[in-house]
DNA sequence: AGATAATAGTTCGCATGCGAAATATCTTGC
DNA sequence: GCAAGATATTTCGCATGCGAACTATTATCT
């Protein structure tokens, strides 16, 4: 198959990242929220007082990247960011009341946004889950070896 | 399975996404480029004054981003953009000879970028196209509805 | 304890990425 | 042939994204 083919199927990854993250701003944006703003109150939601390295490690993002995103969200008022006591390095993360409430206020968007992926029959979610694992094991152990 | 999985299929698919322009970014700045520097590199060497707009089509980005990419790889003097005599609103993009030399420099970096990838069996390279197709096709039919 | 290493976050410079507005040019309708 | 709309590209403001440099704090080693 070779280099085209290769190609094509990182194309093929490229698409359908964008595609999902552009139906996913646009629930967002309903909110007058960016996409990944939405996927940090989620995760803020169901870890509170998370540390922004462990949030950084939680969406695949460098600790810079997040710092950024965070400081956007604490100007908003969504996010409230408090150095933690036992090392004063450390800063915790936590929803405010606003952010909370705006999370809430997303449950229908988000529920109308995921429900045609479901249509994907469940063989094709089983295999698809195992070759990309397998994909992307190849491509870690490239890059520890380049 | 639900939203869960559907968000850890996501995950995924930024994963692989990240670690290939990853592998492709370290493969780039050996010859001082960017991973997408590289690829542009590659589409122009097959298509020689070709538009922006088709550019930014094969590269699926969308016309600003894609101008501006052009724009540092023409102060790089890797990139040549002339208004066409047709239609005097286009410009063409050609390589210049330093872009050339340079692609034939990454002969050897791209060959062993992505031969690992070809350890995946061929059985699983088909599913994965059809899958991912799939899935294409899902997410471009929400984004149309919503 | 005191020097040194390591660690947590932030900041900086740069390269993508998007959509909207602006500019120049072409096409169409009349 | 000319006004109105369509099209090609650039520019702008903003949000990611990365790695490197920097600051503050904690851990380690002797």
């Amino acid at each position: 198959m070779g280099e085209q083919w290769i190609l094509g199927i990182f194309q093929t990854y490229r698409e359908v990242n964008q595609a999902f993250f552009q139906l996913l701003s646009k629930a967002a944006s309903k909110h007058k929220l960016t996409a990944l703003q939405l996927i940090v109150l989620r995760v803020l939601r169901e870890h509170p007082e998370i540390r922004l390295t462990e949030l950084a490690e939680k969406l695949n993002l460098g600790n810079s990247t997040t710092s950024g995103i965070v400081d956007r969200m604490v100007k908003a008022s969504l996010v409230e960011r408090e150095r933690t006591k036992q090392d004063r390095r450390a800063m915790t993360l936590t929803l405010t009341d606003k952010g909370m409430e705006l999370w809430r206020e997303t449950d229908a968007t988000r529920l109308n946004l995921l429900r045609p992926l479901l249509d994907l029959p469940e063989d094709d979610q089983r295999e698809l889950e195992r070759i990309q694992q397998d994909v992307l094991r190849i491509l870690r152990q490239s890059r520890e070896e380049a």
